[in-house]
RNA sequence: GGGCCUAUAGCUCAGUUGGUUAGAGCGCACCCCUGAUAAGGGUGAGGUCGAUAGUUCGACUCUAUCUAGGCCCA
């Protein structure tokens, strides 16, 4: 026997499987595995082969440590992108990188290893730098794969791997071919104890005491000529320095432009110095107060010449903008192979690199009377020197901050040595450079200029490293006469062998067996070789990224359609990848550069170690989910930096929640409903649904704009008030009453039913790029509905349909809800007065304008379902103004209605079922007739 | 110090070519509901648009300076 039939369970509530509770945590890893287990990824390519490629070339992040927020934004932002093309139907493989080689590695492993590794096989430390690479390349890529990012995960691209390696190689011969490689010396940090190069981050600051020197760099050429004050005095430029052992590489003298330089006579000379200085300097050095003669701008003086206090040589005067009045005499001593600012200069005025220190920092036969000590040592006699001389003002010791070696903790020293460079001026380099960044599209628009700064005004491109961990530069030297062997086709044969033995062979083999059979020396006619033991810069490395990974894979067309990186990568990779692809593509690897911020914590303050303000993916991911990161990236406007904190992530869990419960309260009163069997036409629907319908359209027509404008934020917030206000204050609010009341099967609930799929259809796709696993997992519980693709990123992405666009129904109901807000206003006072609790306790009757009672009579039936009440009655008042009738509201006559919860006098008026109202009597007649 | 960028309610964002009392959602406070229930609804209070000076009949919107912050250089 069934059970009887009861009226409290004749309604028709939502039923779903579809949990209130995310528990995304957990179900996220499932999620991953269906999607892995369907191969998803390879069936979204398949269904879009054959179709209008889009590429956005995935730019490498370093195989070291856990990957981090920024991280984690960059992917996220990729993968909103790669998932909405697939979705328009681009064919789009997105296939990850990482970048192997270089400095943070090798440092590493020196740690690691211990530094007597310096001493251990260069392939086997190699072998070290390429398993640690390997486990971080492995750990990195389950973190991604983990926020839901689809890839070719099985076959990234490694600049590690062997035709990696050999297109690096590949493309530096491309340069050596244009002619744009050459050897140069240049400046850099120099350990004289362990003899070898230091990278900027191998540098540590420590104090350390050093002499404090003030010399006289006497006149030689007259600079009455500018200072006419000073005629026939005998004048010295003063300058100071806390490193006499670079004098003797001193070349000029370097004044701001912008300051004022005074004559000063003290005794019988007349000294230079920056005006600025002059009380400091003299009080610093206890000379006598001087007479101002004369002063005038640095800019006048440039040009002048000095003569070196000890050598035979000019000091010529020289403007650089760097000077300061900190310290010294404003006056700076120059020695552009000491420095890099005096480097820079000395390139400016074309001076030569004079660096005349060995490898042990001694002093060479260039240097008279101290060749052969080191240079420390060299300072006292130095100083002795020019104190004998009469160039010494004063010497003292002080203490300062000076670079020192992060192995051996001692002081170093800068020191010019021969590197490699691409020129950029030679063969329209840059030139060509800059038209190339033309024709891309940086967004935002401010990058075309940020870029085209740094490409217009950097110096040649220094692309060689005293190192291990990377791709050799590969070029020979004669044995015999020492010549320089660089040829494209040398380069080339070389190449060769790393496609298939890796750059390793440089290393492994000797040079007669990387040269060609029959190399001789272009010089000399000698067939015997040395191999360059200086590898080429990792930006070379990933610049490089794009040839070598579209080279193998027909699929990817050139260039790629997108890069999309933070905004370092300016300077960085944006950067390299123009340059490097101008030597073998002569175009740009990339139509369009998007660009993302930083991430900054809650107070807009950059995150670091020592600010304790870190935090990182793994901890939002193991509290909140992925969906909930990648929620976060959708809702900000990432083009700035932007800002995470605690209670960002906790708005955030709330949006979500929101958003979800949408879905759910969608699939819940769509139970049983078959749309291909159940849907009602849209000329069929009922007027407030095809509102929704129409709501829905501009919310798709707002986002898919936003889409392809990559407005993310604006997509994120446009659905969350849709799904607040639209459809959870508004249409659910009045749905619902139609939905549990009206007869199942009853076209009035048809229609909603019929509005409700077309808006959790055309909502989850929307969503997909965004939040993938609940998007999904709604999919999923829509499937036994209708006949849909097998999971939602194979679905087409959702385009609203003309027909349901009605902009006078809009504007209508514009009017509509402006009523319901007055009378919701009314409802509330009447409800503080405790007249009423719920709103369908209360009668409403309004006092409107002709105008208004016109338009509300039209609506006459449907008001009391609208404001969700029990009745409404309306008037024309002549008073009451357009807009703004007078809501009245007092206690709904008759009794509830058990079923429907409505008032009515109808109420005990049926026998056979005395606590509903005529509404409800025919449908609880028929169910239980049923029965 | 240089190049580029940012600064609108507690949070995330809108604010079109300068034009009436600066918007939204969320959050918050108070209330209602208990048939979306670790849900749902209503009402309400929140901003001298980073600061200062200027251009203008009029500036959140233009200019300059400053302050705070960010990236990249030096």
């Amino acid at each position: 026997m069934d059970k009887p039939f009861s009226v409290k369970d004749s309604v028709n509530l939502p039923r779903t499987d579809f949990k209130m509770q995310a528990n995304l945590v957990q179900n996220e890893p499932k999620m991953l595995q269906f999607w892995e287990s369907i191969g998803l990824y390879e069936q979204i390519l398949r269904k879009n082969e054959g179709r209008p490629p889009y590429i956005l070339h995935d730019g490498p992040p370093y195989a070291n440590g856990n990957i981090h927020l920024g991280t984690a934004l960059n992917k996220v932002l990729k993968d909103f992108v790669v998932k909405y093309k697939s979705m328009k139907g681009f064919y789009s493989p997105y296939i990850p990188g990482w970048d192997c080689h270089g400095l943070p590695i090798e440092k590493r492993m020196e740690t690691e290893l211990g530094f007597g590794s310096k001493q251990m096989d260069i392939l086997e430390f190699r072998q070290h730098c390429r398993r640690y690479a390997e486990k971080y390349v492995g750990i990195q890529r389950e973190q991604f794969k983990r926020l839901g990012v689809f890839g070719d995960w099985a076959n990234p691209y490694l600049t590690m791997s062997h035709s990696y390696e050999s297109t690096i190689a590949r493309v530096f011969g491309d340069f050596v071919k244009m002619g744009n490689v050459y050897r140069g010396a240049k400046p850099v940090f120099w350990c004289i104890s362990c003899q070898t190069a230091l990278a900027e981050a191998e540098v540590e600051y420590d104090d350390h005491e050093s002499p404090s020197v003030y010399v006289k760099f006497p006149a030689k050429s007259d600079f009455s000529r500018v200072i006419p004050e000073v005629a026939g005095k005998p004048l010295s430029v003063v300058i100071w320095t806390t490193t006499p052992w670079t004098l003797p590489a001193n070349l000029a003298i370097a004044l701001h432009p912008d300051y004022d330089y005074v004559a000063v006579e003290i005794g019988d000379e007349v000294l230079v110095v920056a005006e600025g200085l002059l009380s400091f300097f003299l009080q610093d050095t206890g000379l006598a107060q001087g007479v101002v003669l004369a002063q005038v701008k640095g800019a006048v003086l440039e040009g002048q010449i000095c003569r070196h206090p000890f050598i035979d040589r000019d000091s010529v005067l020289v403007l650089a903008d760097y000077v300061t009045l900190e310290q010294g005499t404003g006056c700076v001593h120059t020695a552009p192979g000491h420095g890099q600012e005096d480097y820079v200069t000395g390139q400016r005025y074309g001076l030569p690199v004079l660096c005349p220190v060995d490898n042990e920092g001694r002093f060479t036969d260039e240097v008279p009377h101290w060749n052969g000590m080191e240079v420390f040592a060299a300072n006292e006699p130095i100083v002795e020197h020019l104190r004998r001389n009469g160039s010494l003002i004063r010497a003292t010791a002080i203490s300062h901050s000076y670079p020192h070696c992060w192995r051996c903790h001692k002081p170093i020293v800068f020191r010019s040595t021969k590197q490699w460079f691409i020129a950029l001026d030679l063969n329209d380099l840059r030139a060509k450079a800059l038209e190339e960044i033309k024709r891309a599209k940086w967004y935002p628009e401010w990058g075309e200029t940020r870029i085209t700064n740094m490409v217009a005004n950097r110096p040649d491109w220094c692309i060689s490293r005293q190192r291990s961990w990377g791709v050799p530069i590969t070029v020979f030297y004669c044995s015999k006469c020492d010549g320089v062997l660089m040829d494209a086709e040398v380069v080339a044969h070389v190449a060769g062998i790393f496609e298939h033995e890796g750059a390793d062979a440089w290393y492994r083999r000797g040079s007669t067996e990387l040269l060609p059979p029959g190399t001789a020396c272009p010089q000399c006619g000698h067939t015997e070789f040395d191999k360059e033991y200086d590898i080429l810069d990792v930006w070379f490395d990933s610049g490089v990224s794009y040839e070598a990974t579209s080279r193998n894979r027909p699929e990817l067309p050139w260039p790629s359609d997108m890069y999309l990186e933070g905004g370092d990568q300016y300077r960085g990779w944006f950067h390299s990848s123009l340059l490097a692809s101008l030597g073998c593509r002569d175009t740009a690897p990339y139509r369009e550069v998007l660009t993302h911020g930083w991430v900054l914590d809650k107070d807009g303050l950059a995150m670091s170690k020592s600010r304790g303000n870190v935090i990182e993916p793994e901890t939002v991911i193991k509290q909140s989910g992925a969906e909930i990161l990648r929620l976060w990236v959708g809702s900000v406007e990432y083009r700035e930096d932007v800002r995470i904190s605690d209670e960002i992530l906790s708005r955030l869990r709330e949006a979500y929640r929101k958003i979800r419960n949408t879905l759910r309260f969608l699939l819940g009163n769509l139970a049983g409903f078959n749309p291909a069997r159940d849907a009602l036409d849209a000329a069929a629907l009922l007027e407030i649904d095809h509102w929704a319908l129409a709501r829905l359209h501009q919310l798709l027509a707002r986002c898919g704009q936003a889409y392809d404008r990559y407005d993310f934020h604006i997509i994120y917030h446009s659905v969350y008030q849709f799904c607040s206000v639209d459809l959870s204050a508004v249409y659910f609010d009045i749905l619902k009453d139609r939905l549990y009341t009206a007869a199942a099967d009853s076209p009035e609930r048809r229609s909603a039913q019929t509005a409700l799929w077309t808006i959790l259809h055309h909502l989850v796709r929307l969503l997909a790029p965004l939040i993938p696993f609940t998007s999904e997992e709604a999919w999923q519980h829509m499937r036994p509905m209708a006949d849909l693709p097998e999971s939602v990123h194979l679905a087409d992405f959702p385009v609203p349909k003309a027909a349901w666009l009605d902009e006078r129904l809009l504007a209508k109901w514009d009017r509509v809800l402006a009523i319901r807000e007055l009378v919701s206003k009314a409802l509330e006072t009447a409800r503080q007065e405790g007249r009423i609790g719920n709103s369908l306790e209360a009668r409403v009757s309004l006092g409107a304008s002709h105008d208004d009672t016109a338009f509300l009579s039209d609506l006459a039936g449907e008001l009391r379902y609208i404001f969700i009440v029990s009745g409404v009655t309306f008037t024309e008042r002549p008073g009451a103004g357009d807009g703004q009738p007078e809501v009245t509201v007092d206690k709904a006559p008759g009794a509830k209605c058990e079923r429907c919860w409505n008032y009515s006098e109808r109420v005990g008026t049926f026998d056979d079922f005395p606590t509903v109202c005529e509404r409800c009597i025919p449908v609880v007649r028929a169910l239980a007739g049923k029965a």
